[in-house]
DNA sequence: CCCCTTAGTTGCATAATGTCACTATTATAA
DNA sequence: TTATAATAGTGACATTATGCAACTAAGGGG
């Protein structure tokens, strides 16, 4: 398993899944099974296997299909975590991916899991994490919030057809500050990435319209 | 050389080395000596070297300074390519990173060249590239972009002293099109990145006032 | 029927931006 | 010496974007 780190180094994928609730931004982490940093929490990751994967996204993918059974509808490369102590098997690189989970799906996840998963505050991890994980969750937040910051709207965190007020609270959460409700509605107006549809969820009280990512749209 | 790629891919670093002159955004290429694609014009990049490297950005400035002798104001990450079929070697990552050259070094660079090397215009290149460093190319182009684009002001590209409409210029150059110099100027009046000098550069007409990267600048 | 809650809009003061004309200072040439 | 071209730098104003808060709309629950 260890190979000659002396000519080849180890090469893996890390991947912070990130989704929310009406309270914060949420990532998953698992508690490791096997050595090194058994038993200790850590987020999902594995070695790049050259004979299955087509790329290290499509590593990223397997391993996270491996420990959860989801549909990922993004999945996109953070940067890259390297050197000779950062793992004890010797010199590695780490890939760092983000993915996003539809928040209907947060629930459905952690039921079918096959090890340890915990959903904790992204921004504030509930546990002491193995490896450099710290410092990659961290990287992976910035990297979520400066696109939200530039404009693009999170949509893949959201259900398929959602409400401007999920919408909005979902950038709330992940920029970590209150937005006013006006001035955010009326930049959505000049949007092309929503589509309004003829159709209004009945909550607790006023029905609110609800909406769906366009045809084009690209986080 | 060829390891078991099987097993391990390949890794390694490939750099595009940014500089401005009055006219284009100029990244340098390098005439490939060994295989594979001898012959070839290609970013400059190289195998990582777990006995020499201490990370990857290490890795890409060890490269770069085998190639050119040239002090790095910035290095910084883009983003990964990996697959098995982009190196007749078989399965590989290549990390890719863009470097800034201040422009009062670009002949100096050209001068002491150890291979073949040639400035050409980063957003339409004179040569087809080896690999995939054509896509590669166009991927730290638009990192670059994005990053001017949100205001960051690109002052590794210029001398340490230098005038403000040689910072526009630059902009301008990366940008790919033609600012207003009222609104660059009261937009940089409020940017804490530069700090007024009580020079001026006598050039053809009137004097213009330098300026420098204040302490804390970081791009 | 009244009140509470959430959805969605409107109006206005202020701030940021685009546009362009204007002044300032030098070199160069008549 | 003087006029002119060229580049540096500022000022004024219209337009647009933004922050803020009050307002209306529509439903649920007493």
């Amino acid at each position: 398993m260890t190979g000659s780190r002396e000519l080849y180094p180890l090469v893996g994928v890390d991947v912070a899944l990130f989704s929310v609730d009406n309270e914060r931004l949420q990532v998953l982490l698992v508690r490791r099974a096997a050595e090194p940093a058994a038993k200790q929490w850590a987020l999902p990751g594995g070695i790049l296997k050259p004979h299955l994967d087509i790329s290290l996204e499509a590593a990223a993918r397997r391993v996270l299909a491996h420990k959860v059974s989801v549909e990922l509808p993004l999945v996109e490369e953070v940067s890259t975590f390297s050197g000779p102590d950062r793992d004890p098997r010797g010199w590695s690189v780490s890939v760092l991916f983000y993915a996003l989970l539809p928040r209907d799906r947060i629930d459905a996840l952690v039921r079918n899991k096959v090890e340890a998963l915990e959903w904790t505050d992204a921004s504030a991890p509930g546990y002491r994490l193995a490896f450099d994980h710290a410092v990659q969750l961290a990287a992976a937040v910035k990297k979520l919030r400066a696109k939200v910051e530039a404009g693009k709207l999170p949509l893949h965190l959201l259900p398929a057809k959602f409400t401007l007020s999920q919408l909005q609270r979902s950038v709330e959460v992940i920029l970590g500050q209150p937005l006013d409700k006006s001035s955010f509605r009326r930049q959505l107006k000049s949007s092309a990435d929503l589509v309004e549809l003829d159709e209004y969820e009945r909550g607790a009280q006023r029905p609110a319209q609800l909406f769906q990512a366009s045809e084009g749209f690209t986080f």
